[in-house]
RNA sequence: GCCCCCGUAGCCCAAUGGCAGAGGCAAACCCCUUAAAAGGGUUGACGUGCGGGUUCGAAUCCCGCCGGGGGCACCA
């Protein structure tokens, strides 16, 4: 009998592991194994590893470790997110490089995974901020650039005052940016754009692939942002301009009810079309909204503003002069950046109709009262009246009846939108990917030739990485002044970095070929390890990370790279490690420390209390979990697996019958738990595994028994899921010297062994429980329907004939009296 | 405001149309012990947030509330 001390198992197996390197993927061409690929998201490397690393990690090991147990060849690969922001701010701090923040971090985060005990595929690490890897963003920044998905536009940005760079829309989460909660402005500025709106309907479309793979939120969330929407393009006349203007509306049968017409204020056509009378008006009205910041003008209920802009527009269909106004309801980068205003049957437009005196035409009979009456506007369906041709029609036959009147008169056509807007892409900062283009004077945007790349950081650290609302990029003078590529002359480097969100676009790819030298991933490699079976992370990366993975593969696809369209076939997302009901935070003072929580209870006592709180996708409120009660089950687990007495190899067919059945029973729910992903129920399991051995030991055929082997071996197998160290120990005391656990092979229920002697069927009457009886599992209806008639105790709840007897064999019994 | 998810024992959670409790925490008690710790064991719902409905039978399905969490929120 030997003390559990977990500390010291783990310095004697993470060298054990390391030795044996067991977690290596298989690269031998002739393996015929089945392959798995198993992806955590990749950390970034903000210090040490913390609480929702520990989290993820042990349970996107649980998946991995499983994998390696059935005989699969697994790639599990580990790397780091490692450009970013906040290696820049603690740069400028510390007067220092960035990259010595960082790869210290690195070095810290690596080290604590290892004693953490993750299955890694440690040969593969890749860091997203080294040149051979960065280089690889430039390569496939060129051929986005040569296909036409990478464009540069000027136009209104989103601008993050406090990190002092644009953002995409993405990264702006309720007028916040997604990074620093500061509140975002808009800023006229020309910046580099993915061209991912060619993608929208694929993007939409092929999340069929993933239903039942994905948590359906994410669908959800995805489908709203994407925002596909199906309606008309009209045009109208404005009076006095030559070309008519388009609008989008997704209630073209309402168009007879149009009683205004909205620009947006911000867009061009406004400031072109507004009269010489009003344009005074007009311009401190824009210089009003632009003084906004977005949650001010996003804001639902804020009171509609506007201006008219003293011209009319031509109802297309009914030749109806309305006026034009200028407002910040409607956005410039949306459709056309105009509308046709509907006030009677929609609830903006009738609030701005009634705020500004406009007419209220009803063309829809809803049976509900007067919109102009009653300040409801009526968007339902219903019959249309004072719609000429349209009378009496219902919505849908109304809108295939006016889209083919104005497609025959080439006033307008059927159409889809999207909410979707092209992903921004560059940043006004150092610690990222540089921008691999040169601007000529003569030649304009010029790709860096491919066999130039990377094109490396300039050396630039401490102050000179200070924020100034330009790239700091551009202070590097010697760096910046270059020739031009195509005709030598003088031209200047772009100086703005890429997103980072480009890096972990296509790191899974890295992944299967991380040294490859002749492109961002070998071909091959890819087909052989893609797509990705299991991914792991958190739902923040919902409309970001996934999103943008999704449309960098689908390019990929079109240019031949991958055989597949979806990257990640399935999505696990782990809920947050949370203390007293909120989040841990220095400022709150309820930060748990993960490795003082380690050093306190052992890396498989955290793993196994991260595991068994809960449904992995629930939060995990570490004030109602107890890694100390984990690590007393981990010590009783040891101490069976060590009190076996039987030699390893005996035949378990002997053993006890009662303990080998428990057994077999535990190994066949276990694996169904494992593979539904109810790893706190499997958790459940093994506990009782665990005290029905110990039972049999203390109090039954004792500890020499085959059977109890058989179950301790069982239990250490399943156990090194989450509980490594323990597990390793274990078998090893049960004589399996000289190997790991890891790959001892997943047990295997044997069905003979599952098989019930008899069950207990519950008799009822009225739906009350009035006896029990124990029969044959294969018991006919018609004998457990004589049976339970028979019974006494029964027969005392009747009166004479049943009215009923539902018989569901061999479980119940349910009578009808 | 709209949409989605969730409410089971003091707490974390099982049970997905068939006996409300698998597992854990906490609590109380018992065994072991000179004692304590460690270890072993025993004990818990009068009904699943509330009110209706469907069904032979509902935690589970449907409707309406209440409470919690999340997403979207001028996208025409």
């Amino acid at each position: 009998m030997s003390e559990y001390d977990p500390q010291a198992l783990q310095a004697k197996w993470q060298q054990r592991w390391e030795e044996l390197e067991p977690f290596r993927a298989g690269e031998d061409a002739a393996d015929t194994r089945e392959r798995r690929y198993m992806l955590d998201m990749f950390p970034y490397p903000s210090g040490d590893l913390h609480m929702g690393h520990g989290e993820v990690f042990a349970i996107g090991d649980v998946v991995a470790r499983y994998w390696f147990q059935r005989g699969y060849n697994v790639l599990h690969p580990i790397g780091w997110d490692s450009f970013g922001l906040p290696a820049e701010n603690a740069a400028i701090k510390r007067n220092a490089h960035p990259a010595e923040w960082t790869y210290a971090n690195i070095e810290t985060q690596a080290t604590s995974f290892r004693r953490y005990g993750i299955s890694f595929d440690w040969s593969r690490r890749l860091h997203t901020s080294d040149p051979e890897y960065y280089r690889w963003n430039q390569w496939l920044f060129n051929r986005f650039f040569e296909r036409g998905l990478a464009y540069r536009k000027g136009g209104l940005v989103n601008w993050c005052p406090n990190d002092q760079t644009v953002l995409a829309n993405e990264q702006v989460v309720a007028g916040k940016c997604e990074r620093c909660g500061a509140d975002v402005i808009r800023r006229e500025l020309t910046q580099w754009y993915f061209k991912i709106t060619d993608y929208a309907e694929r993007l939409l479309k092929d999340m069929e692939q993933l239903e039942g793979g994905w948590p359906e939120r994410v669908l959800t969330m995805q489908r709203n942002w994407i925002g596909r929407s199906e309606g008309a393009d009209v045009l109208f006349e404005i009076e006095g301009r030559e070309e008519p203007v388009h609008v989008y509306t997704t209630r073209p049968d309402t168009l007879f009810g149009a009683t205004f017409f909205v620009v947006a204020v911000d867009a061009a056509l406004a400031d072109e079309i507004v009269t010489d009378d009003r344009r005074e008006e007009f311009e401190a009205y824009r210089a009003e909204v632009a003084k906004l910041s977005d949650i001010e003008r996003l804001s639902t209920d804020k009171e509609k503003t506007g201006v008219f802009l003293g011209r009319h527009a031509i109802n297309p269909v009914n030749g109806e002069r309305i006026p034009v106004w200028a407002a910040d309801y409607v956005l410039s980068d949306y459709g056309h950046g105009a509308i046709m205003a509907v006030p009677a049957h929609d609830q903006r437009d009738l609030d701005f109709a009634l705020k500004f005196g406009l007419p209220v035409k009803v063309v829809v009979h809803t049976g509900l009262a007067d919109p102009g009456e009653t300040g409801e506007a009526t968007p339902g369906e219903g019959s249309l009246v004072n719609s000429g041709p349209l009378d009496g029609l219902s919505k849908a036959e109304a809108i295939a009846k006016i889209i083919e009147i104005l497609r025959a008169e080439g006033k307008g056509d059927a159409s889809v939108n999207f909410r979707l807007r092209d992903w921004l892409l560059s940043r006004q900062r150092f610690w990222g990917t540089p921008i691999p283009i040169i601007h000529c004077l003569d030649c304009g945007e010029v790709p860096v030739p491919d066999d130039q790349l990377p094109v490396t950081l300039p050396d630039l650290r401490g102050e000179a990485l200070a924020p100034k609302g330009v790239s700091p990029l551009a202070s590097a003078t010697d760096w910046v002044n270059v020739e031009c590529p195509k005709c030598g002359g003088r031209a200047m480097r772009d100086t703005d970095t890429m997103d980072t969100f480009v890096d972990s676009s296509w790191y899974y790819l890295r992944y299967c070929s991380p040294g490859y030298t002749d492109g961002p991933f070998d071909v091959e490699q890819v087909r052989k390890w893609g797509p990705i079976d299991q991914y792991v992370g958190g739902v923040e990366h919902a409309v970001l990370h996934l999103l943008y993975s999704r449309f960098f593969t689908k390019v990929l696809h079109d240019m031949g790279m991958v055989d597949f369209t979806e990257p990640f076939l399935r999505l696990l997302n782990q809920g947050q490690v949370i203390n007293g009901g909120k989040a841990m935070s220095k400022s709150l003072g309820n930060g748990v420390d993960l490795g003082q929580q380690i050093d306190a209870y052992g890396v498989d006592a955290v793993r196994l209390t991260m595991v068994f709180a809960g449904p992995p996708e629930d939060d995990i409120d570490w004030a109602d979990v107890s890694p100390a009660a984990s690590q007393k089950f981990l010590a009783r687990a040891f101490r069976v697996m060590d009190d076996v007495a039987s030699e390893p190899g005996v035949s378990f067919e002997g053993g006890d019958l009662e303990l080998r059945k428990f057994t077999h029973r535990t190994i066949d729910e276990v694996t169904k738990l494992v593979e539904s992903h109810r790893f706190n129920v499997a958790v459940a399991r093994l506990m009782e595994l665990t005290s029905a051995a110990r039972k049999a030991i203390d109090s039954g055929p004792g500890a020499a028994d085959p059977a109890v082997r058989e179950a301790a071996e069982a239990l250490a197998v399943m156990l090194s899921l989450v509980a490594p160290y323990t597990a390793e120990e274990g078998w090893e005391r049960l004589g399996r010297t000289g190997t790991t656990v890891a790959l001892a092979g997943w047990p295997v229920a044997e069905p003979a062994l599952l098989v019930q002697d008899s069950v207990t069927c519950v008799v009822q009457v009225a739906g009350k429980v009035r006896d029990r009886l124990e029969v044959s599992p294969s018991i006919s209806e018609d004998e457990l329907r004589g049976l339970a008639l028979g019974s006494d105790k029964v027969r005392a709840y009747l009166d004479g004939e049943p009215r009923k007897v539902i018989v569901r064999a061999p479980k119940l019994v349910n009578i009808v009296p």
